[in-house]
Formats: C-alpha cells, sequence, structure tokens
DNA sequence: GCCCAAATCCAAAGCGCTTTGGATTTCACC
DNA sequence: GGTGAAATCCAAAGCGCTTTGGATTTGGGC
C-alpha cells in the first residue's frame, strides 16, 4: 500500500475511524491511551501531519499571524530593527503553533491591504509597526474587528487598543539631562521622521529636560530623517559647521550613531573627548555594543524583548476572547559608555 | 438583509448560483460582461473576497512562499540583510498574489521543519537562505519535492537545484587584485563564518588572487566571523596590533566595514591613507554607500534585487511546473570610493 | 419559424479536516 | 447474570470555496 498521505487514508490503514485518529492526533480524552500510542506511531512512520488548509478550514481558524510593515513610499526601505524584533516574536508564535505572515505594504495601500487582511480573513491576528501620530489604522482595525498589538503608540487616538512600547519619552528626557548634568549647553538631537509617534516622545522627552534647565531655543537641534546612517553622518556634519556646533548629540539609534560618529572622526574630532554622543540602543545583534565598557553610552531596550511580548500579548488576546485592551510600556536601562 | 459574508449569501443575494459568481469573480469566459459587473459592484459593496481558507483547500494551492531563516545556534542572529532580500521578494510576491511567510528555524531544527512544512503543505515552495558548504537542506528538499530556491549556492553537492547567486569567487578575485595593484603586499580578508559557502567562495577568490601576484602565505591573513559591526571592529583592532600589520583590508560586508573603520580611526589612523578598506556591498537600504565619492570602495551587488529574482524564479517553477533546474549567477560592480 | 451551436447559468460533488450526536463496548458493582 | 455509567469508537454533516457535467437560454442563418 502507497504510505497514507491523508486522514481517510490513514485511519483505513489503522481500521480506525477518521473520527478517532483526528482525537487521538488532537488530544482529546475520549481516545484510549493504547489506540492513541497507535495512532502516533503511524504518523510518525508514514510523515502524516494534517495539511493544514484543511485544518484551518474546518477550525475556522488560520493560525497566523500578519505582520504589515509599512514601506516608505519614496525610499522603500526595510528597518533593519523589524529583523530582530521579528526574531523575538517568531519564537513565540513557534511554542503556540501559529505562523508568520510578513507583508510589506506601501503607505497609500495599508487600509486596502488591512481591509483585505479582514475580509479573507487570513490571519487571526495582525501586528502594526512604526506607528505614527494619530494612526488611522488603529480606527481601522479596531472596525473591521481583527485583534492586533501596536508596536509602539500612537497619541491622538481616543480608541483603546493593546500596544507594546518603550518609554521614549521618559528615556529621552533622562538622557538629555544626563547630558546637561554633565555640562553640555548646546544640544543637538538627531531624530527620527517627524510624523513617527516614537520621535516625537523622544523629543518631547528631549524638549522638556531643555526647559527644565532653562536652556534656550537658539541652543538646540533637532533634525528629522530616516535613521540610516548617512543619514547620521550628514545631519553631524551640518550640525558641526553651524555657528554654534553643539558639544552634545544625543542620536535616535545606534545605526544612526555610527554616522554621527563617522562625521565626528572625519572632522578630526575625538568622540566624548570634543563632544559627546549619547544613543538609543535597540540592542540589534548585528551591532551590539557592549562588553566592560561599550563603545557608546546608551538607553539600551532589547527590540527582540518587544517582539516577544508583543506577539505574547496578541496571542493571549487571540485566545481568550479579551476585549480588554492592554498596554505595556518597557524601561529603557541607562548604560554608561565611552561616547560621554 | 445582514451583509452578505461569504459565497453562498453573495449569490442568494444577487439571485446567482455560486458556481456562476465564483467564475465571475475569478475571470472564467462563462459569463456574462453584464453578470460579471453585477458580482464586482455587489463583492465591492458588501467588501466580499473569499475566504482564503477556503479557496486554499479548494484549489489544492497554499498560495504562500515559506522563507526558512536559519538562526545562528549560539546568537541568535537576524542578518539585517535579510530584511532588504525581503523586501525585494515580498514586491514579486505581491504581484502574484502570493503570501509570504516567515518561519526562523534554529539549526538543530531544520531536518524537521522542512519535513513538515512539506507534509502539511502550508506552503507551495520555499526559500533557502544562507547554504552552506555541501547544505543537506538541498537534498532534503528535493525528496520531499518542494519546490525551492537557494540564495546563494553549496558546493559539494551534487543534485540540480535553483539558485540565485552573485559570483563571490570572481568579485573578490577582482577587489583583491585591485588593492594588489596598487600597491599592497600586506593583505587582510575579514571574512564570515568559514561553513557559510559565500564565505569559502570569497576567500578561495582572494587567494586566488594572491597567488596569481606570487604573495606568499605568511603576508595575508583571513578571518572568520558572525558578520557584526563588533566582530569587524575586534578583527581590525587584532590585526593592527600583529607584527606585520595589513596594508588593506577586504570587509565582507559593509557592516563588517563600519566595524573596521572604527578600529582605524580609534587607532589614529587615517581610512584610505594610511589604510585601504575594500568592502563587498549589499546596497542595504539603511547603510547606502553611495554619493559623488561614496565612503567605501565596494564591490556592490544589491540584495533587494537579488530577492526580487529569487522570488521570481521560484514562482516561475511552481507555476511552470518546470522540471529544469536554473542557477542565476549575478555579477558584482566595482564601486571607487574613498576608502582606497 | 426552426435548428444548432454558442452563451450562460446551475446543482452537486469534492478538497481534507473537525465535530456533533449517537452507537457500541467495557467493566465495576450488586 | 444483570445493570448502568464510563469508555471507546463511528457515520455523517459542515467549513467556504472550486469545478465537473449538464441544463437552459440566446441568437444567427436558412
Amino acid at each position: 500500500m502507497a504510505s497514507p498521505t491523508n486522514l481517510k487514508q490513514l485511519s483505513a490503514h489503522l481500521g480506525l475511524s477518521q473520527t478517532t485518529v483526528s482525537r487521538a492526533l488532537n488530544g482529546f480524552p475520549e481516545v484510549s491511551e493504547k489506540t492513541r500510542q497507535r495512532v502516533f506511531e503511524a504518523a510518525k512512520h508514514y510523515n502524516y501531519s494534517p495539511d493544514s488548509k484543511a485544518k484551518r478550514l474546518a477550525t475556522g481558524r488560520s493560525m497566523t499571524i500578519g505582520h504589515l510593515v509599512p514601506i516608505s513610499n519614496e525610499h522603500e526601505m526595510v528597518n533593519p530593527v523589524f529583523a530582530d524584533f521579528i526574531s523575538g516574536a517568531s519564537a513565540r508564535y513557534a511554542e503556540s503553533g501559529y505562523d508568520l505572515l510578513l507583508s510589506l505594504v506601501a503607505d497609500h495601500e495599508e487600509i486596502s491591504a488591512y481591509t483585505r487582511m479582514a475580509s479573507r480573513s487570513n490571519v487571526d491576528g495582525v501586528v502594526v509597526h512604526a506607528p505614527k501620530i494619530n494612526d488611522h489604522r488603529i480606527k481601522l482595525l479596531n472596525s473591521l474587528d481583527l485583534p492586533f498589538v501596536v508596536h509602539g503608540r500612537s497619541s491622538g487616538v481616543k480608541e483603546d487598543y493593546n500596544w507594546v512600547d518603550v518609554n521614549n519619552e521618559r528615556s529621552f528626557f533622562a538622557a538629555t539631562e544626563h547630558l546637561i548634568n554633565l555640562g553640555h549647553r548646546q544640544l543637538a538631537l538627531i531624530n527620527g521622521l517627524p510624523d513617527m509617534d516614537f520621535a516625537m516622545r523622544r523629543s518631547a522627552g528631549f524638549q522638556r529636560a531643555l526647559n527644565a534647565h532653562g536652556i534656550a531655543a537658539n541652543d538646540f537641534t533637532i533634525t528629522s530623517g530616516e535613521m540610516t546612517e548617512p543619514y547620521g553622518y550628514e545631519s553631524t556634519q551640518l550640525l558641526l559647521q553651524s555657528d554654534t556646533p553643539p558639544t552634545a548629540i544625543l542620536a535616535s539609534s545606534i545605526i544612526v550613531a555610527n554616522g554621527v560618529r563617522r562625521a565626528i572622526t572625519n572632522a578630526g574630532l575625538t568622540l566624548g573627548q570634543d563632544i559627546s554622543v549619547l544613543a538609543h540602543d535597540d540592542d540589534l545583534s548585528y551591532f551590539r555594543n557592549d562588553g566592560d565598557t561599550p563603545e557608546f553610552t546608551v538607553i539600551r531596550s532589547s527590540v527582540r524583548e518587544a517582539g516577544r511580548l508583543t506577539a505574547d500579548l496578541l496571542l493571549s488576546s487571540i485566545e481568550n476572547q479579551n476585549t480588554e485592551k492592554k498596554g505595556i510600556l518597557l524601561e529603557a536601562e541607562f548604560v554608561q559608555g565611552n561616547s560621554t
């Protein structure tokens, strides 16, 4: 007999009904331990596992989580932070048998992408990446009745929603204060794109610290841009050429900080001496900034951990049918390095 | 009447059979243009699209491509190169209505992950990432009869398979020769992990050029490691401390090159003057190395483009039922920068 | 008006699983 | 040995779609 390839054949082969085999495999109590063993062995021997397409249709659950990653219209960039975030989330999904569906979607296609995903019901829930201020996706998803968790938050949004975020305002406040306490009076923040919620919060924390210490508006600068290495480089170059160059720079990511360092050393200055740099550190695996005395002083928060927590929150809200929304706020850790 | 949510309700609502509505939506010729319009309008109005779970079961095609990304056992890293690769592939999938299933799998779970994926048939094909020398996944996938394309190649493997690779041997040969022609006689290659196929080929190209120019074995060094920024930094530090420090360094990626540069400038040396650096450049969106005179001299090959080509090859081999295997070899482009 | 092919539509089977509702067997207990 | 509950198993319906095979309608040519 050819190796049984589906439930029908397998159960015929075993002299059992499909019901019994299905129940045996899915751990139902209505089947004796003896036959369960027999079923398991046969399944293993013939390398059988239930067709996921059929299983999903029968159960009505697609057992997959969608990650809809927005693509910047112009530059088609995928933030490398994303790789580490996914890696955290993926581990959690695997535990519960969920698949991870990745979809890169251009800004102007977002609404249709989410709506289609909901009406075709090929995901049980989604993760919202890179929320903007007043992000319309949240309202949309609530109205679509599709469970979701936002990685970050969106100020201005009235509705309740699940989110996992790092306390950007607070950590950038603390970081700025740290620099001020070191004696710096000319500061610059090299920030992300201004419509991003996290960038807004960082900028708010930055300015709150400046206000608290009475630093005037013409003694600091804030730049905005996609957080690439060249962006860090070019912004710093411009800052250094200004009439009142900053003595301390806050970088919105380690990658940006790499560009900042390049500009500083290219200008013949010494990092941590002529000019201080403090960065936000997502603890990216390809840019570890650790050791006894790390290169950069940072405020660190593992984005991989955020990924794991996001996945966890999403799965539990799906499986417990929670209507109650939850927010998880992570606190970044201050790490003294050589750059301040 | 409540908004129709499935085929049955929609066709009842329209006074048509499910067959006709299904055919109208799927563009079959057996339905008049008039009713097709009527169906389309209703579908749009009620925001109906066929349930993907049911569609997939009925058609027997899961309309998804799996990307199985190996995770380094120890460090749990996800290469940021991956983000750009995916972004290229994703665009191609979207064109043909395929979903992208992302699965991070630890080395020791690879066999079971692939086997399970095949027996549950929840993907129509897979992309193999980061092939090693003599990679066992190729044989496995061939025996599982699951269409696949390898991003890279695997020397030592006898069987035929689809692949998309950049000509690493040739470009590292050329790069090395370029450095030798500039007068360098002490060279170092900061390479990837030694069991990786691409690393082996790069090392081969490097050594072929050295041999061709009669450079002795003690006049060059090759290091191996996970291609992170700190790896580039530490390797370079060690090289600089040696008795015969290299005058030129070949870096296996732009990210490594960032670490190399850090070590060089930290040592008080000037990049491109005291020491030359030439890197492989995947054209990562967050590390663009362009402009009039790019920072680094590089051999460049867009990994995003490789992603697109990989996806294209995979889809066409799935849809045309090709048994004929195909290899696509990309040539890297030499770009003169400031670092040599 | 008639005929036949083309155009248009439909009823029902089937994809491979889960699950309902019920039938049959086992077994401890009196 | 008889009884009833627990244990064990099964037939059949159903998930929402596609697709086969056939029925019905339309329309051009004589």
